[in-house]
DNA sequence: ATATATACATCGCTACACTATGCTATCGCT
DNA sequence: AGCGATAGCATAGTGTAGCGATGTATATAT
């Protein structure tokens, strides 16, 4: 693994908090359980998004304890027992107010970004 | 100041990464240091990033250690001894390295978005 | 038989944001 | 002169999240 960010395609700061969205927003296509949200967000998102087990279960957790997200288990006819989630009122507004955020901050990285291009160099005013 | 994510502080979790992008840009425009930043930054992102001392300081020392900074002390004629930080050319890189990686993460939010959308309602097929 | 995929669960490590605190220097006010 | 506010850096302590590793168990393919 990379100590820091040094290089993968996008690495685990990055993708902190935005997980947790991520999830919410394939959720709002319908219930599913957590294996098939991993690959789900894998899947979907190039790569990106390589859930871990230990990372997935405990948001799921967390989720369900929030009150985002209500968890029940279904016994299919053959396989082991899975536990489906489904999105709460309250999860889906709260997709709504992450999504918000996530686009607000992407507009204030952008502003400074283009507030920086003009003097990117010249910088060594030592 | 957007207080959105339900109130208990999972925003933390969405700055967590994009701060350091957010420095690393700041600090393409020029030298500066510590204390100028945080305050750069807590203008220019609205107060989005509000960003605390013990949040700062420790992320200036790794990313020197990372050596995408070197700071340097520098006494002005009145006031505090300051500790300004110039991005390296390694810094430089990593800059528009993780600009892009941020770039992409957010495409592939947008995507899974768009992907969502259609169905966000109908869910519940218990 | 053995490997692979499916599926959930949890311990333990590490990294990091944040609170709180401490220190010193300067400025403005009275 | 006294005092609070602001500037400026530093770090110990706390809480939490990501994730590797491991465990359990079933079904399918080779």
């Amino acid at each position: 693994m990379l100590s820091l960010w040094g290089g993968a395609s996008l690495d685990r700061e990055l993708r902190r908090g935005t997980l947790g969205i991520a999830v919410l927003i394939v959720l709002l296509r319908g219930s599913t359980y957590g294996y098939d949200l991993a690959n789900t967000l894998r899947r979907e998102s190039g790569g990106i998004f390589d859930v871990k087990e230990g990372t997935l279960y405990p948001l799921l957790y967390r989720m369900e304890d929030e009150g985002w997200l209500v968890g029940g288990w279904k016994i299919p006819d053959r396989g082991k027992p899975r536990r489906y989630y489904r999105i709460t009122e309250k999860g889906r507004h709260q997709a709504g107010e992450q999504l918000a955020s996530w686009r607000e901050l992407n507009a204030v990285m952008e502003l400074m970004v283009a507030g920086s291009e003009g003097d990117a160099r010249g910088a060594e005013s030592s």
